[in-house]
RNA sequence: GUGGAUAUAGCUCAACUGGUCAGAGCGCCGGUCUGUGGAACCGGAGGUUGCGGGUUCGAUCCCCGUUAUCCACCCCA
């Protein structure tokens, strides 16, 4: 006979996201939110599942994203619906049915949550994926494109991830296309002899013909043509270079850096980190100058990128991270009194709001009641263990006495507090004496998830 | 979608070529210890060896299927 457990498991490719990785995801985001808003942008949520059209008419219908790995459902009504396989088509929806230029350009949008793509799952790529990003519109300045990089580089500098730049100049759309026809052409050419992949991108993304990982075939389109910039295109690859190294930052130039997506233009670009194998893009971004006009909105020029979220919680698994640190611990010493230490931990929370500092970071003190008696010897050395700084102590004798016993995990030193007009009072009685008690740690114990055990 | 590998306790892993081999460490629970700190020692619970078939007197081990994971390709974050 077959669990339940087996016979219900995850679908292929997702995964639950829980204790650290849930942290990890908190913390990916917070420094996604606190990188995008600093430089101006504002959230947006667009919905997880779109019209299918939506992204055959801007990623490409030739496209992997599109041809093959979209989750496309159809409605009662009949309605073709896909969920989601990136971010950025739905925002330029988003954009143009909302009117969002009125608002007076540039518009600056950064968005967070999952996404989806049927591939074979591998580490670091999965069906449920989740990525933070960023999109400008109203600017084709490379100064755009500069702040588009500068905030993805932030971002992931703030996380401490070490990653290099990679950009390439796709040129504007006729460029592209010029260059596109010259490679397919040249394929032509030689297509008895490249690898099967290769004929079949010389058809579907003659482009992505540079990046073929295959000796012979890289030995092959040694000889195809290079891209040739027009005069706009080739000054506005300089400018944006130039922009980079006055402000130093590295990056390399890479003229096989083709981006999977038909909607991008002008400059591209990736972050890629050494550590992560295969799948060794982190971020990746670039200009799509059309795509707003192509779907229906005025003609508008446009930057953005889009990071991979699993794939930084990855590379930073390492790195953390400790469970929510208690501030305060109550512990009855026999079971009687386990209901009282949870009356006791609910008012203190009321209390702390108001009156206890604000010890770690944005988020209310943790105060937590034991939900079972034991030794008190056990207790004590578990709340040290959590990291507790306080634990309150509620037994027989403060229950006579009317008081609990405060003790400080760290001097070690304790006190018997009175409770008797604690609820009357709003708990100011014990949330007061806790307050005077306790002193700021030091910076790196405040930290709640990146902050190991002390 | 293509090619390859793996699957044993909550976790990390053992078990010579099929024959008491279902185990260890960590974790968890309890005791030594009746109300004061992360220890030590002792004990306990937890697995029809991913699932389903097959070969065999006998399968964790061999074969087939299936599911999941990992690696590479494709592609991408």
């Amino acid at each position: 006979m077959r669990s339940k457990a087996e016979q219900l498991k995850a679908p292929r490719g997702t995964r639950d996201l829980v204790g650290p990785l849930q942290d990890l995801f908190e913390k990916i985001e917070a420094s996604g939110r606190r990188a995008a808003e600093a430089a101006g942008y504002r959230r947006i949520s667009t919905p997880i599942f779109e019209n299918a059209a939506l992204f055959v008419r801007s990623v490409g219908e030739e496209t992997d994203v599109v041809g093959k790995e979209m989750y496309l459902l159809q409605d009662r009504k009949g309605r073709r619906l896909a969920l989601r396989p990136e971010g950025t088509a739905p925002v330029v929806r988003a954009f143009i049915e909302r009117n969002l230029a009125s608002a007076g350009l540039p518009v600056r949008l950064y968005y967070l949550g999952p996404m989806f793509r049927y591939e074979r799952p591998q580490g670091g790529r999965y069906r449920q994926f989740h990525q933070f990003g960023c999109e400008l519109f109203g600017s084709s300045s490379p100064a755009a494109d500069f702040e588009v990089v500068g905030v993805a580089r932030r971002f992931l500098e703030d996380l401490g991830v070490a990653s290099h730049l990679v950009l390439n100049h796709l040129g504007c759309p006729r460029c592209k296309e010029a260059f596109a026809r010259s490679l397919a052409d040249f394929a032509k050419t030689i297509s008895d002899r490249l690898c099967p992949d290769c004929r079949r991108r010389a058809e579907r993304n003659p482009l992505r013909l540079l990046d073929c990982k295959v000796p012979d075939c890289r030995d092959l389109h040694s000889l195809a043509p290079e891209m040739e910039l027009c005069e706009a295109c080739s000054a506005n690859a300089a400018s944006i270079k130039n922009a980079l190294r006055e402000a130093g930052i590295e990056f390399s130039w890479d003229s096989r850096l083709v981006r999977g997506l038909d909607y991008y233009t002008g400059v591209v670009f990736e972050f890629r980190s050494a550590d992560l194998g295969a799948q060794d893009a982190v971020l990746g971004g670039g200009r799509y100058d059309e795509l707003v006009e192509a779907l229906g909105g005025p003609s508008t020029p446009a930057v953005g990128f889009a990071a991979g979220i699993d794939r930084l919680a990855l590379l930073l698994e390492r790195t953390s991270s400790s469970p929510l640190r208690p501030f305060v611990v109550i512990l009855p010493m026999e079971e009687r009194q386990t209901l009282a230490a949870a009356e006791l931990a609910d008012g203190l929370r009321a209390a702390a709001r108001k009156e206890l500092p604000k010890h770690c970071s944005d988020r209310e003190p943790v105060i937590l009641s034991a939900l079972r008696a034991r030794r008190l010897k056990t207790a004590l050395a578990e709340a040290a263990e959590a990291g507790a700084r306080f634990v309150v102590i509620l037994g027989e004798n403060e229950m006579a006495r009317g008081s609990v016993t405060v003790k400080n995990l760290d001097t070690r030193e304790q006190w018997s507090v009175s409770v008797e007009d604690y609820s009357r009072a709003g708990g100011t009685n014990l949330a007061h004496f806790l307050r005077e008690h306790s002193v700021p740690r030091k910076k790196a114990e405040q930290e709640t998830i990146s902050g190991g055990k002390d």
